[in-house]
DNA sequence: TTGCAGGGGTCAA
DNA sequence: TTGACCCCTGCA
């Protein structure tokens, strides 16, 4: 059938999409957005999100989900891979120079997933001064420790916690989860939610500095914090989550010089606009993978 | 083998 | 503006 303009077809357990353009399964799951898909030995990636877990693989403009049905790529994962936009032209956009040229050559298949807002902002106030392999196994620990059990293939696995039952975790519990100082950050968010204090619903209604400034409220939210929330939450593109790698690149490409946050941040909004999470993500990735800027 | 620096930042002084 | 911070890995 047709969908959306893409060609579905339902396999046994499966969906096949057809048409797919810009997608790269290496790209979208290792440039840094998420935290719970792990490669497979075929090439393949199994992640959790959504409550369920799928597999995907991706060849020649044949997108392939396993684990799945017709139903469940309409109404979940169409979004999650945010399928709608055409990223032929968001690369277009942010191509303004021949940097951003070989940032987008090199990462042509990544794509910003339009995760679950209190998932990735747990997972994000966890990458805190954290590495990546580390932040992986405590969202793991968090999973299993306050999620549902789910099966693939007579695997099992665990979903992100609900927000009622994550609040109702202890400091000493998390702790095992290998969160360490982040712990107390991550309960304290929690708690301000379940009890009513705070509300991630209404975010997308706000304008991006309202947006950020409100994240920041939470404990263990930062400047970087609040924007990877909202880029890969899908709430806000324009913005520009500058960590150490995005400093290095923006220093060595672009400046020539050292710079501060603040001068990154202004020079992202005025040359990317509405495009700076886009031009952000090429830019992380290429930087990350070629070292650059590494000591 | 042991020891130490440092990491996708944030907080507090 | 500057150090401390859990925990783990990499590298002397």
């Amino acid at each position: 059938m047709e969908y959306k303009g893409y060609k579905i077809t339902e396999g046994k357990n499966r969906v096949i999409v057809e048409n797919v353009i810009d997608f790269n399964p290496v790209h979208i799951f290792e440039c840094g957005q998420c935290f719970r898909w792990l490669r497979q030995p075929d090439g393949s990636y199994t992640g959790v999100a959504k409550g369920r877990v799928i597999n995907v693989s991706y060849n020649n403009g044949k997108l392939e989900l396993y684990n799945t049905n017709i139903e469940d790529f309409k109404s979940l994962w169409f979004d999650y891979f945010d399928l709608g936009r055409d990223y032929s032209l968001v690369k277009e956009k942010v191509m303004r120079d021949e940097i951003m040229k070989q940032a987008v050559s090199f990462g042509s298949g990544i794509r910003l997933l339009r995760q679950d807002i209190w998932e990735t902002l747990i997972s994000f106030i966890i990458s805190a001064n954290n590495r990546i392999p580390m932040i992986m196994k405590t969202v793991n620990a968090i999973s299993e420790t306050y999620g549902r059990e789910i099966e693939m293939d007579n695997k099992k696995y665990y979903t992100f916690p609900k927000l009622s039952d994550l609040s109702r975790a202890t400091i000493e519990k998390l702790e095992l989860c290998r969160a360490g100082f982040r712990c107390k950050y991550i309960l304290g968010t929690a708690r301000m939610i379940n009890e009513g204090e705070m509300s991630l619903d209404g975010l997308a209604s706000m304008n991006t500095k309202d947006a950020r400034d409100y994240l920041k409220r939470f404990p263990g939210v930062g400047p970087k914090v609040a924007d990877c929330t909202l880029l890969y939450s899908g709430t806000k593109y324009d913005v520009f989550p500058t960590d150490v790698w995005v400093k290095r690149v923006m220093e060595e490409l672009y400046f020539k010089r050292e710079t501060g946050f603040a001068e990154i941040q202004s020079f992202a909004r005025e040359y990317f606009g509405e495009y700076a999470g886009f031009a952000q993500q090429y830019l992380f990735y290429y930087a990350r993978e070629n070292k650059i800027g590494a000591n």
